[in-house]
DNA sequence: GTGATTTATATTGCACACAATATAATTGCT
DNA sequence: AGCAATTATATTGTGTGCAATATAAATCAC
């Protein structure tokens, strides 16, 4: 074993991508059940979370921001989920531009079914809570920096 | 903040996806000069350390196996990569299933230019080497673990 | 040695992911 | 008010990812 940064078992991204890409695969068959995608499931974390938060609507604007995708990939995704009936979208009235989502009743329904998920896979993982709040602030710490580089790249670009 | 485990900001996995999706989003601006993808590098990756140890061919089964990829994701990948002239893909004479790809010298020459890459996007990430071997170290005990998890479930589960 | 099984790759179909572009509504400037 | 810039979403096109199925070659069992 060499140590070229070339290396693909020295290059951290590798590992990302393909842990990321392994972890969703066990999701999958859990939420066969509720006939949801990971990116739908992620979707409805955050209808879930709004609706808890007393929010019945949510821009597109708002599940983009929040997951980090953009409407390419949210536009089609969300028609999708409308067409399975977990949610609705409609144009606001106060600014024509948004389109606002709300869950339909099957969509509230699917919360009940996705709480034990989580636990499920920790348990099928072998790694303890402790482990995977750990990991989580250490990639959510890493994530902040990557997007505060960027922030420091665009100031130092103006005009 | 709840402490629901539906919480988005809750789920090491998010984590790991829009981590993974953000930092391969860095790479683009290094790779588009030297015409490849994020899963292309990646393959080239391969190549060249598969040509660093004196083996001129690879099985589409040696990319699919390391990059924890299949083939119904590689061979079109491959196809395109051909395509491009970066490498050449044929049938093995010995074994008539399977397919042997080997560098041009364009694809070989590629190498030069990836070297720099390394050093440069984590430059741009802000993190110091001993953080992403940290990480890498991490990422790879999970992964590990994983694999080995499902082995135990295929184990259990005779006939 | 021949039929059953396994192995290596390919194909199909669907769902992301994202860059680039388009469009319509709103805001801001003067 | 009127026009430029901005904002929110949609569309287009290309490239993955992956489950499911197909196919042909090699291996195994007996």
């Amino acid at each position: 074993m060499t140590h070229s940064p070339l290396h693909l078992d020295h290059q951290v991204c590798f590992g990302l991508y393909s842990l990321s890409r392994q972890v969703i695969q066990r999701y999958q068959p859990l939420l066969k059940p509720l006939g949801l995608t990971y990116p739908q499931y992620l979707v409805m974390l955050v209808m879930w979370q709004a609706h808890e938060e007393g929010e019945a609507n949510v821009a597109v604007k708002h599940i983009c921001e929040r997951l980090l995708l953009d409407t390419g990939t949210v536009t089609p995704l969300l028609k999708r989920m409308e067409g399975q009936g977990v949610l609705l979208r409609q144009r606001s009235r106060q600014d024509e531009r948004v389109v606002e989502l709300a869950l339909t009743a099957d969509g509230l329904s699917l919360r009940e079914q996705a709480s034990k998920i989580p636990a499920q896979l920790l348990c099928h993982s072998g790694l303890t809570i402790e482990q995977a709040q750990a990991m989580n602030q250490t990639l959510r710490g890493w994530l902040t920096q990557l997007m505060s580089a960027d922030m420091a790249d665009a100031d130092s670009t103006p005009l």
